[in-house]
RNA sequence: GCGGACGUGGCGAAAUCGGUAGACGCAACGGACUUAAAAUCCGUUGGCCCAAAAGGUCGUGCGGGUUCAAGUCCCGCCGUCCGCACCA
């Protein structure tokens, strides 16, 4: 038999690039992984992230799909209805850019890259449903959102409003934060201008509060996910007051005669030695147009850069106004009104009053400007009279003093003694603040949804009727002249009011490219919808049971979904109830490589240099040179350090499958994974190997459908406990996203099959066969085309694709006789085979008689035994 | 500054409940096969003591603690990474 086995050396090596490629079509002309809405089985939603068409896939792409494919297609093996679809994140900047820079039409630069990236995409292998793609700038898709838009619109969750933007003056276009470098735009490098516009905005801030606490049911999603969504909603409950104003300056009329301030600590009223405005701050506006130096002081603030870094560096500087605040429970203490630098005008009332004792930045604007800081809350283990501020401002726990009536108490009883006062002399009022601001959607831009809206001199502004939609966007733009095209655009905007029919102009803003992707994974639902959704499949298939992407939308893209699911129930395009998109949520860790700078400090592709490796470590070079090379760090694949691995040329040389078990090994899916030449290598290796094996044991194993024999000797029972313990290790390991531990144990059954090869008898030969199918499955979901040409070599004419992921037999989990370890204080000193069932008094007696055991007792009693059934001995000496 | 995560061999890591630390992979070293190489196969590989084995001993960032037993739990440090950042 064992002859009919080609030696090695002779042996054809698995062509990975040929059947792969021949697997694929099988798929395809099958329409393996085409979904129906309609299915009796448990459906199971998988989704990930989709990608922005920049013409080429990287190798965070590939580990991205490949995260998603094994956790697709096992669901699939373990018999759910699977949706797994693809689409393209199509709108956006770059294309508008690519426009400028080479004159092509982002329509055809997005859609020729769209082209070349599915192509890269369909070479890996992916279970995807591609019947169902979307491209968010087909009109088809944009045309729905505009619907969505407007039904938001009429309930009053999209609305037109005035807020600060950044504006680019150069480009002529409003910038996102992240846009502006250093207080300059990114690209046209013009000192970016905070400028007052009408813009659209969606109501997020209607769903703060839902948002937040709903974010404890979001139970399979990362903490850490949680946690950043819960602090950027930044809940925080205080209490409005009011400030008596009165001084000389002070503006007549009853608006101006009190200041309305937000705290959260109402505590320390009593320690308040001044207030502050902002200086956008109505009551600074009105004071300034009196005073010449409020005005140069207001400049200068606006002129602090709008940098992080900048922000927590600037001095605290200040105004004073001359007015004088009163606070309503303290009638004979009257301080100072400043404007000051460091008070925001978009939180709470852009008003505070500064305690210094224990607010660190009012203490260093206090001690700039000379003004008292007392402290009034002082911790438990002190004494008041004694207590003092060392340098800084205490915000920790305590009781309160200096403050009168309130002296001795907490800080949550004085908080709610202040505001009970104070609310029955309505002179304040309990009140939450967010963080949070609603979502700013108006981009002047050409590559995005259109704002399907009509502008009336007469009218205001109408929604387009639906029989107008979709508000398409012109093909014949330029973009030779900075701004907006379609603002510049010579008839596009001209059109009826739909009131009144007189002449009208068109929304030339474009909604933010977050909008379309905050509803997308809906979409997938019922691709061909007349409407934006189906009721119908979206109550089936929604939420998605898994979904899997990048933690940089940790916050933005995973909030905005939140918002939408739940808006779009209020809409009545989500079915009631239907509030959180994603069920399951994972995010996957970065691909990352070393990097190579020559020597003179032009970083270089692992391409073009060589690696040797000796007993004096690694040595580099440069191939074309020869010259020596400096290996840098590891860090993220990028275009900049040309630390970059091409997913084509690895695919093209080791296969599909080998890149997906690459990157599936060795490092927790959420951590970053390292690309290296030897791990590529060991996955082929490993690749190789698994089909040498399959061969082999095809020739050695009982042919499909042989029943069981009667009797199995020991070594095949030892072979059908590995077979199933691996197969439950590696189900459970891909149910919890463990990959890299699914795929050690995949290794290590592989030994044993492979081991177990040489053996004779039938009933080897049968254990063989389940072990060697087996194995065919638990690498299906990672390596599937390898899976495929396994199955059909163990005899098969049907896809291993469709086939069911096998029944574990629970009896075969547990063995029969087990290894416990013997300690003795603690140390482990021996161990003892024993029958699992062995009750606790002979496991206590054969422990003590092991010879290792004897030794380390040196003849002394045992004290005490302390027997853990199935884990542990330990005597205590 | 605030919040969070993490720290285990030369490297990536595993250890699901407090119960044999280092599975599995990479790299390295030794051997078989070969004229040779590649490929493949077999073996060794945390430190120290011992000629070797047997055995001993130390060892999961550092210092304490709880426990029969700690990578795992508690307290205090140190370091690295990430997020937010004048949010009153």
């Amino acid at each position: 038999m064992a002859s009919e086995t080609p030696p090695d050396a002779a042996r054809e090596r698995y062509n990975a690039a040929a059947r792969e490629k021949h697997w694929q079509g099988v798929w395809e002309a099958r329409e393996t992984f085409k979904t129906s809405n309609v299915d009796r089985r448990p459906k199971c939603y998988v989704l990930e992230m989709f990608p922005y068409p920049s013409g080429r896939i990287h190798m965070g792409h590939v580990r991205n799909y490949a995260l998603g494919d094994v956790f697709a297609r096992y669901k699939r093996a373990k018999g759910f209805n699977v949706l797994h679809p693809m689409g393209w994140d199509a709108f956006g900047m770059p294309a508008e850019n690519a426009a400028m820079e080479k004159k092509t039409h982002p329509a055809k630069w997005t859609y020729e890259n769209i082209a070349a990236m599915k192509k890269q995409l369909k070479s890996m292998g992916l279970s995807l449903d591609w019947s169902r793609e979307i491209a968010t700038c087909d009109v088809a898709y944009y045309h729905q959102q505009q619907k969505l838009f407007l039904a938001m619109y009429k309930k009053g969750l999209a609305y037109r409003g005035v807020g600060r933007v950044n504006w680019d003056p150069v480009d002529q276009t409003v910038l996102a934060n992240e846009q502006v470098i250093d207080g300059r735009g990114w690209r046209s490098n013009a000192l970016v201008e905070q400028r007052e516009m009408p813009s659209w905005y969606f109501r997020i801030t209607k769903y703060s509060d839902e948002l937040l606490d709903e974010l404890a049911t979001l139970e399979r999603w990362p903490e850490k996910v949680r946690l950043m969504q819960a602090n950027w909603i930044g809940r925080s409950e205080g209490l409005l007051m009011h400030y008596a104003l009165s001084g000389k300056a002070l503006p007549k009329g009853k608006k101006w005669a009190e200041l309305e301030v937000f705290t959260t600590r109402a505590d320390t009223i009593f320690g308040g030695s001044f207030c502050a405005l902002s200086p956008g701050h109505p009551l600074t506006v009105e004071l300034a147009r009196k005073s010449k130096g409020l005005q140069t002081f207001i400049e200068e603030c606006a002129k602090t850069g709008t940098s992080a870094e900048e922000m927590a560096k600037a001095e605290k500087l200040g105004f004073d106004t001359g007015l004088e605040a009163t606070h309503p429970l303290i009638p004979n203490r009257k301080i100072p009104v400043f404007v000051a630098n460091f008070v925001l005008m978009g939180y709470g009332t852009g008003a505070i009053f500064g305690c210094p004792g224990h607010d660190q930045r009012d203490y260093d604007f206090a001690a700039k400007y000379h003004l008292p800081i007392t402290p009034v809350v002082v911790p438990e283990d002190q004494d008041a009279r004694t207590f003092h501020l060392a340098g800084k401002a205490y915000d920790g726990p305590g009781r309160i003093a200096n403050s009168g009536l309130l002296d001795g108490m907490t800080i949550e009883t004085a908080k709610a003694e202040v505001a009970r006062q104070l609310e029955d002399i309505g002179k304040g009022k309990r009140r939450t603040m967010y963080r949070l601001r609603d979502w700013g959607l108006s981009r002047q831009r050409y590559w995005g949804c259109p704002i399907p809206i009509i502008h009336c001199d007469a009218c205001g502004p109408q929604a387009v009727p639906d029989e107008q939609l979709p508000v398409k966007l012109p093909d014949d733009v330029t973009f030779d002249v900075p701004g907006n095209p379609l603002l510049q655009h010579p008839t596009w905007k001209h059109c009826a009011c739909p009131a009144c029919g007189k002449a009208a102009t068109r929304e030339t803003d474009t909604m933010d490219t977050f909008v379309d992707s905050s509803w997308y994974f809906v979409r997938f639902t019922a691709p061909d919808a007349e409407t934006p959704t189906d009721l119908k499949a979206a109550k089936y298939w929604l939420p998605v049971d898994q979904y899997i992407g990048g933690i940089e939308h940790a916050i933005l893209h995973l909030l905005y979904s939140r918002f939408f699911a739940r808006a779009m129930g209020a809409t009545k395009h989500l079915p009631p109830g239907m509030k959180e998109p994603f069920g399951g949520m994972f995010t996957q860790g970065m691909v990352t490589h070393e990097t190579y700078k020559s020597s003179n400090g032009n970083w270089l592709l692992p391409a073009e240099i060589k690696i040797e490796e000796g007993h004096n470590g690694r040595l580099a070079t440069e191939i074309a040179t020869g010259a020596p090379v400096e290996i840098g760090d590891i860090v993220k694949m990028s275009k900049s350090k040309k630390n970059l691995v091409d997913p084509d040329d690895i695919i093209a040389s080791f296969g599909a499958d080998c890149a997906r078990w690459f990157v599936l090994s060795d490092s927790p899916p959420d951590l970053d994974r390292i690309w290296t030449e030897g791990g590529i290598a060991g996955a082929n290796r490993f690749v190789q190997r698994i089909w040498r094996l399959i061969e082999d044991a095809a020739v050695v194993a009982s042919p499909t459908g042989t029943k069981p024999p009667a009797h199995l000797s020991d070594d095949a029972i030892e072979l059908r406990r590995a077979a199933h313990k691996a197969l439950a290790g590696v189900a459970l390991a891909i149910e919890t996203l463990r990959f890299n531990v699914g795929i050690a144990q995949i290794y290590e059954f592989a030994k044993a099959v492979q081991a177990a090869i040489p053996r004779q008898g039938a009933d080897h030969a049968w254990a063989l066969r389940e072990a060697t199918e087996f194995l065919v499955h638990m690498i299906g979901p990672m390596m599937p085309h390898l899976a495929e040409e396994c199955w059909a070599r163990l005899g098969y004419n049907t896809l291993h694709a469709d086939q069911p992921w096998p029944q574990v037999d629970e009896a075969l989990l547990v063995d029969d006789t087990i290894t416990i370890a013997v300690q003795v204080n603690g140390k482990r000193r021996d161990e003892l085979r024993i029958a699992r069932t062995a009750a606790n008094a002979e496991v206590e007696a054969a422990a003590l008689g092991l010879e290792g055991v004897v030794r380390a007792m040196e003849g002394k009693p045992a004290r005490k035994v302390i027997v853990v059934p199935q884990r542990i001995v330990n005597v205590v000496v």
